[in-house]
DNA sequence: CTGAAAGCGCTTACAG
DNA sequence: CTGAAAGCGCTTACAG
């Protein structure tokens, strides 16, 4: 049925050691008989068993993803960079959706095992165990964390957007812009990058060299949660006039709450979010907001992924720092000078 | 290093015959034999290595798709359903972006077939020449074509939405709300699912039992493509009172040129779409479409797949129809009785 | 019920 | 430069 090397042998008269030399390195070969058995295996449109292959190199030339869920537009970015950086490698990457559930995240990895893929790209291991942890990083497979601040656990690779530096990045527009007094809603404190994203800010408002009056306010970090901050926020101060969200869906529901406060964006309050996704373009008004190179991301986790595979037994967990950078879109402005004297 | 058969067979006094056997199927084994080979094996962690497994099988237990890129929202949907479907019956999914170029698309299968996968889902395989459809078709691993009229070629199997029933259902239901002048926009005629979709809502003016006035409009059937036919034809004609969009983009470039031209929707306009993108839901007004079961397509994809490949050799392709449903939101509204009267 | 053998389709020292 | 052999880690008739 499916043609083997021991069929382009027979037909050559030659061994299929020599075969398999010739469709290889092809080092220590005669020109001319390799040669002919490039000819054969082409016309006999040849296909070389790559289980068959990975079983005696003990490679598999696949990598795989464990994230939540492709339908998260950050994974699906995420996905698309390795993807791309795994076939230019001449990898395959296999795709698997954990919905956090530590079980599920569980067995594919122990299938993944079993495949021999030679690298695995993950969104978490939070929920997993402190045991199961320890099972992962010492599989012998390298493994990177995507976006998760390093040292959660030791053993594993990481690749993080530069979250300190944006949020940094973020304080200092808004003070660029002559804002003054600035609300930022962020998570609980817990959550590392939000954290990072914080604590940027704040080093940004204190090198301002100028007075200016920040509010810090915790809940939970999605939308609903950053609307009912605002509402309520909005109902007991004098309104700010800009706010910074930890997150873009949080500064949609800011928005939301100022928009049904009366109050426009930009025109009374700037907003200004971090992550850069997809509809932060597309609202009204667009958001400004800190960019994570997401297809960035992907891709370097596999790279780290790559060379680690190539020392098998010898490589280090890597930590990959990303930048980021500043988006200007339409929803802050700059207070004017005479407004700002008042 | 890593612990395989021979070393439980070793462990336990017996043949890795009777191991393999212990550990699978397990018939014709004794249960005490059985149970302290199984004992071993969880105590030395053991982990059977697939790919050996595979070369004597024949079987991979991996799937993978090839489609344009996951970061369409339509695609990733697609892959979610694909990937439970397969995570449900023990196999892995490779994911392949393809950007629709032919060669990439080639090599991915080829690279895949190497990889003794048990079968593709496509995307299309639209702009492969027709001896490349051939290859495919006849590689003997069973292909399933992604949202894409059967028959376009022999050979590989097919899922796709009703694009017919939904364009009926989309004509019924405007005719239901009483509006008597429609329009139309949809792509060029070569476009199979749009095609379907005029003819059936065709189909539903036609059994109207009533006068109703509509106009077929063609052009790029993208955002920027209906904004623009839509804004040169509020020009040029009086208004309708509705206007079915062949996809949701085009009824969000539709809704932009009514919003233009200083009419509301759907207080002047009712817009229905096509598809039910996320974005549908969150833009205003929330957008009246028809919904296409994208995640039940990538499970029914795996379902035929997976069927196939346990008759190797001898299963034919198959065809899936799926069912699409009328998504009510608020792009939409009756005319009133009075009005209709005037 | 279990062992011994052959084989899946490759690669890679080892000779020559 | 090339062949013969061994082996990667499994499964599966075939005996017994």
């Amino acid at each position: 049925m499916r043609v083997t090397l021991r069929d382009i042998a027979r037909e050559c008269g030659v061994d299929v050691a020599t075969v398999s030399r010739s469709l290889n390195g092809a080092y220590g070969v005669r020109e001319k008989t390799r040669r002919k058995v490039l000819t054969v295996a082409k016309r006999l449109n040849y296909r070389p068993n790559r289980l068959a292959k990975g079983l005696v190199t003990g490679r598999s030339r696949t990598l795989a993803m464990v994230i939540s869920d492709i339908r998260n537009p950050f994974f699906a970015e995420l996905a698309r960079g390795a993807e791309d950086a795994a076939y230019r490698a001449g990898y395959e990457l296999i795709l698997c959706n954990s919905d956090l559930s530590a079980e599920k995240q569980m067995q594919y990895v122990h299938s993944l095992l079993e495949k021999r893929v030679e690298g695995i790209l993950m969104n978490s291991v939070a929920g997993l165990s402190h045991s199961e942890r320890q099972e992962l990083s010492q599989s012998g497979v390298p493994i990177v964390l995507l976006n998760r601040p390093p040292a959660q656990v030791q053993g594993f690779s990481t690749v993080l957007a530069d979250n300190f530096a944006g949020g940094e990045r973020a304080g200092n527009y808004l003070i660029h812009l002559r804002h003054r007094v600035i609300w930022h809603l962020t998570g609980p404190r817990q959550h590392g990058n939000l954290a990072e994203r914080t604590r940027g800010f704040r080093k940004a408002l204190e090198g301002a060299g100028t007075e200016v009056a920040s509010l810090t306010i915790r809940g939970h970090h999605n939308t609903e949660g950053a609307y009912q901050m605002m509402k309520k926020l909005l109902r007991q101060h004098r309104a700010p006039t800009a706010v910074f969200a930890a997150n873009d869906a949080m500064a949609f529901g800011a928005i939301r709450a100022i928009f049904e406060a009366g109050r426009r964006v930009p025109e009374d309050i700037s907003v200004i979010g971090f992550d850069d996704v997809e509809l932060a373009g597309i609202i009204r008004p667009p958001l400004t907001t800190i960019h994570q190179p997401k297809y960035e991301m992907g891709w370097a986790a596999v790279e780290v992924l790559l060379q680690q595979a190539e020392r098998p037994g010898q490589w280090s967990p890597q930590h990959r720092l990303m930048e980021v950078r500043l988006v200007e879109r339409e929803s802050c402005r700059p207070i004017s000078r005479r407004a700002h004297d008042q």
